[in-house]
Parts: C-alpha cells; structure tokens; sequence
DNA sequence: ATATTATGACCGACCAGTCAGTCATAATTG
DNA sequence: CAATTATGACTGACTGGTCGGTCATAATAT
C-alpha cells in the first residue's frame, strides 16, 4: 500500500525535525537522535538522507533563505509604487513574524538566529558553498530597484539606494529580533505604524519644500 | 563552595580569554582548556575562580552589557538637545562598532551575536538569573527619556515613546549586526550620514507646516 | 495465484573520540 | 612547616557516525 521509494517526504520532515531541534538547541547541543525521534524514523536512516550533522543543517540554511526570497520576491514582484511596496515589505514582515510566532512549534523562529550566528562564524563557509554575505546582498538585492525607482522618480530623497537598502533591511532585521523578544510588551500594529512613519518620512522627499 | 576570587586581576584575564573562545566558537564548542591556555593558566585554576562554564559564560554576559550601558549612559548623560543625543547615539554606536572590528582580535565581535543567541534561549535558562529581555529594556530604558524629551519640546513628532526607542534600537542593532558582516561593501560615513538622515527626518515634526 | 528471490530502506547497538569537571599532587607563600 | 593556590592527568558521560542485520515490498518464476 504504501511504498517506500526513497522519499522525499521524508527527508523534508527530516529538516522540519531539524529546524525545531537546532532551533531550540543549538547546532551543536542539537542531537542527530532527537532530529530522529521526532521525524519519526530511526537515527540510522537520518544518514540515508544526508551525510553529516552540518549537511542536515546547510539544507535548513538553504531551505530557510529560498524561502525568505521567494516571499519578498513575490511579495513586490507586481508593479506598484514605490512607497507602497516599502509599506507592504514592512508590514509583510511584522506578520510574517506574527505567524511564526503564534506558530505551535514556540522555538522554531530561534533558527532564525541560529542561522544569523552559524552564517558568521567562518568554519561554516565551506558548507555546501553559502556565503552568507553573499545571501545577504541576494535579499538587499530584491529591495534595491525599487528604492531606485522612487529616487528616479523624486519620491524618494536622492540619496545612495545601495546604503539605503542596506540600511532598511537591516534596520528591519533588527526590529524583528528585537521583537520576538519583546512581543509581550510591545503592540504590533503600533510598531508597524510608528515604523512606517518613521522609516518612509525619513526617506520621502519633501514635497513642499524645494530643499 | 566557590572560594572567593583570590586574584581579580586573573579573574578578568579568564574573562577575556573566554570571550575570546566564545566568541570564535561559541558557548558550546568553545573549550575550558582553551580557555585556559588563552588565560595562561591551567585548566583547573579556571574551576578555582568559576564553578561551571555557564557561570564563565554569565560572567562574559554580564560584563558585556554593564559596559554597553555604562557607554551609552555616559555618552548622553550631559544636558543637551535631544536631536544632538541621538546623532550621538547613532556615531557612537558606529564609531564602537569599527573599533571592535579593527582591533586587533579579529572575531571577538562574534561574542556579540552568540550573547544574543543565548540570551534568547529559554531566556537563558536561569543562570544568574539574567534574563535577557530585562537587560533590553534596561537599554532601552537609556534612551526612552530623551526620546520624551523631544517629544515634550515638540522636536518630535508627538508618537508613542515606549515603541519609538524600541524601534530605534532595534533598528541600531540591527544595522550593526549587518554592518558587521557586510562591512567591507559600506563606506562607514556614508552610512552614518545616511542612517541619521532617514531616522531624524523622519522623526522630527515638520516644522514648516502645521498638518 | 503463490512461491521464491532480490532489493534497499530502515534500524539501533556499538565504537571511537571528545570534553567538563575532579582530585591527588606540586608549587608557592608566609 | 602549614596553608593556600595552581595544575594537568584522569574519568565518566555523552554523541556523531558506522555497519551488519532485518524485513517490507517488488520482481520474477512457475
């Protein structure tokens, strides 16, 4: 009835156990065991999927950053005006992360950070050939055009989009770190007013005043 | 029964040498021997001064954010114009960055991030009883009173303090981490003048017109 | 349809390496 | 010499990865 190719399926909740156990403990206090109990499947079989502790953990990596790009890009792949996209990006974010949040799976958004640390430390490098750097600059990257396109068009102040990117996704990153911590003490849809307020002033040109 | 530091000064050097090692190979895979080695002591002299490796590692916690806040507090404890602590804040932050990165131990940054992970973890299961997100809004805290003061002087726009310095550090921290990272790609000025440029416009009442 | 054989996914006991923490001893100090 | 402090060899617990064996299913034969 149930056949058993060497399966896809499996290996995806291979990673899915993954994600919650790096996430709650770390890569290294991670053990191959508890990826495997709660995958369902013996600790031996775990390697019939992949070769090394750091293999399972590239392809989380790997998994997470396609899935951050697909949304973003998706997310602004319509045309629209600049500063709505700003908008929706921003907003985009907030709920993103009020998903993972109230998620059953409490941690997961921990491998986040895990990732964030793993992505720094250098012995990672050589994994699987991911430069973080580089699949950072890869997500600014989807924001840049159209911070261009709102200086072109005298929208936006016409200040270097590359550090302006740079700045917004950062800034952004931050924010959202900082609030899976504070969440309780915090009200969401008061950060995402204040931060476009704040974020899309600073970048819109004044339209009044001929500076 | 941990006995008393018998000398301070070699309690330090082990503190420096565990960020060091904490830094470079986190919490988990950072050694005691190392740790050790890097102290110029031997490995059970470590357990004369600290009972456990957590208790290194809330030690290295503790040590780091006393002096993050004793920074920024001293940094803006003069009177001055609300406006002026806040590009204060902004080129402090990465004027401290730059000097943590071209000191001369390359990674010791690092300890940075993995601080943040861990204090993230289970809110830092216990040890010491530091909980992290106290240790936020303790820095938050910092900044919250100028940030009143401003909007108090009608300076800034009259927006919910408590969520405009949570997002101001968060934002802060956020493009430092980056910063880090993708450093080599940025021009610091730029960046500062930048930053300062989209978050005081946009943080500042237009003083022209009266909506 | 049923028996026989081939396949490879699956498993977990085991091994070899690692490391936090201990403790018997050595060094140092007063 | 006694007390204090330093040390590193040692140990026990732990875990990543391996490997020989099992068994459900597929393929083939009759």
């Amino acid at each position: 009835m149930t056949p058993l190719p060497k399966d896809e399926a499996k290996r995806k909740r291979i990673i899915a156990a993954a994600i919650r156990v790096f996430a709650h403990d770390g890569l290294s206090n991670g053990k191959i065991a508890t990826i495997a109990e709660k995958a369902g499947i013996g600790k031996g079989t775990v390697y019939e999927y992949f070769s090394s502790k750091e293999e399972i953990f590239a392809a989380v990596f790997k998994d997470f950053f396609n899935q951050m790009i697909a949304g973003y890009t998706q997310l602004i792949d319509a045309p629209m005006d600049p500063v709505k996209k700003i908008e929706l990006v921003f907003d985009y974010s907030y709920d993103y992360l009020d998903q993972l949040l109230e998620d059953e799976h409490g941690q997961d958004w921990l491998i986040f950070l895990e990732i964030f640390l793993q992505g720094f430390r250098d012995e990672f490098k050589g994994i699987g050939k991911l430069s973080f750097s580089t699949v950072l600059r890869e997500i600014y990257n989807i924001f840049k055009p159209f911070v261009d396109e709102g200086i072109q068009a005298g929208v936006f102040k016409p200040l270097d989009s590359e550090h302006v990117t740079f700045i917004l996704f950062a800034a952004l990153d931050g924010i959202s770190l900082h609030y899976f911590i504070n969440r309780d003490h915090y009200d969401n849809e008061k950060l995402k007013t204040i931060t476009k307020e704040i974020f899309l002033n600073g970048l819109l040109k004044p339209q009044t005043e001929g500076a």
